[in-house]
DNA sequence: GCGCTTGTTCTCGC
DNA sequence: TGCGAGAACAAGCG
């Protein structure tokens, strides 16, 4: 569910209800840390996502949902574990479970830059060359996960944008050669493309040539290691990903 | 029943 | 006081 273009689909299946701007009619869930009174009979003036969060705009707050690693959503139905946020319109229903859910208020631009949402029209390769510049010393496993360089990208996209890229992922960025470099923002937003399109195939993990892989395609050996400062688990091909220094 | 996980935030100790 | 490492939290699948 969690990583970005999974949050993009959402958005994509509420589009194809033609709610408008619906009105909310009902609000449930046991969501503690604001007032749901505040959403009742407000119109929902959009649906947003920006990076893994998916955003519920009105006209002067936004409700914001994180799903973490275990949240999910149903459309237009229900299950057994509590609902934290259920929002109830005339004719749908959208409901959240076991998702972190806040409330920002003002304009959603102002607490927002999509230039770093990695599926976002908005996104600015350059801007995200900036900001590793800006980080010589961080391992390339470690920058792939930050929300504020790629937002939107998670362990499964990290692990196949770096094969992708023949990175290996102890690299530090500033042993990085431009070109490398460049192919690493390129490929983050190209690969999260093709993750969208796969995921609603239902053919994802068909496609993983790493991510919970014993070989890579070439038939060598996987590695499984939790590296960075992240902890994450890295899936990498030794033979493949090269150490540049 | 256990181990694992597409993630983030908070606490604690130095 | 600032920091980084580790804990904490969560649900469902094989």
């Amino acid at each position: 569910m969690p990583e970005g273009p999974s949050i993009v689909i959402l958005k994509d299946l509420i589009r194809e209800l033609h709610l408008g701007k619906p009105e909310v009619l009902e609000v449930t869930g046991n969501a503690k840390n604001f007032d749901k009174d505040r959403l009742l009979h407000q119109k929902v003036e959009g649906f947003k996502s920006w990076g893994k969060h998916f955003l519920i705009c009105f006209n002067d707050f936004t409700v914001r949902i994180h799903f973490m690693l275990f949240g999910s959503y149903l459309i237009n139905g229900r299950k057994k574990t509590p609902v934290k946020l259920g929002l109830i319109f005339k004719k749908d229903e959208l409901n959240f479970y076991t998702c972190k859910v806040d409330l920002l208020e003002g304009n959603v631009k102002e607490h927002y830059s999509w230039e770093n949402d990695v599926m976002a029209d908005e996104w600015s390769s350059s801007a995200a060359i900036k900001k590793l510049k800006e980080k010589p010393n961080a391992l390339v496993c470690d920058v792939l996960l930050d929300q504020q360089i790629f937002s939107g990208v998670g362990n499964i996209i990290k692990n196949e944008v770096l094969y992708r890229t023949r990175i290996h992922p102890l690299n530090k960025i500033e042993d990085l050669p431009p070109a490398k470099l460049k192919a690493l923002v390129k490929e983050a937003r190209n690969y999260s493309f093709d993750f969208l399109k796969w995921k609603k195939d239902n053919t994802l993990s068909k496609h993983w040539e790493v991510y919970s892989k014993k070989e890579c395609p070439l038939q060598h050996k996987i590695d499984k290691r939790e590296l960075g400062k992240t902890h994450r688990q890295t899936y990498f091909c030794e033979k493949c990903q090269k150490t540049v220094k």
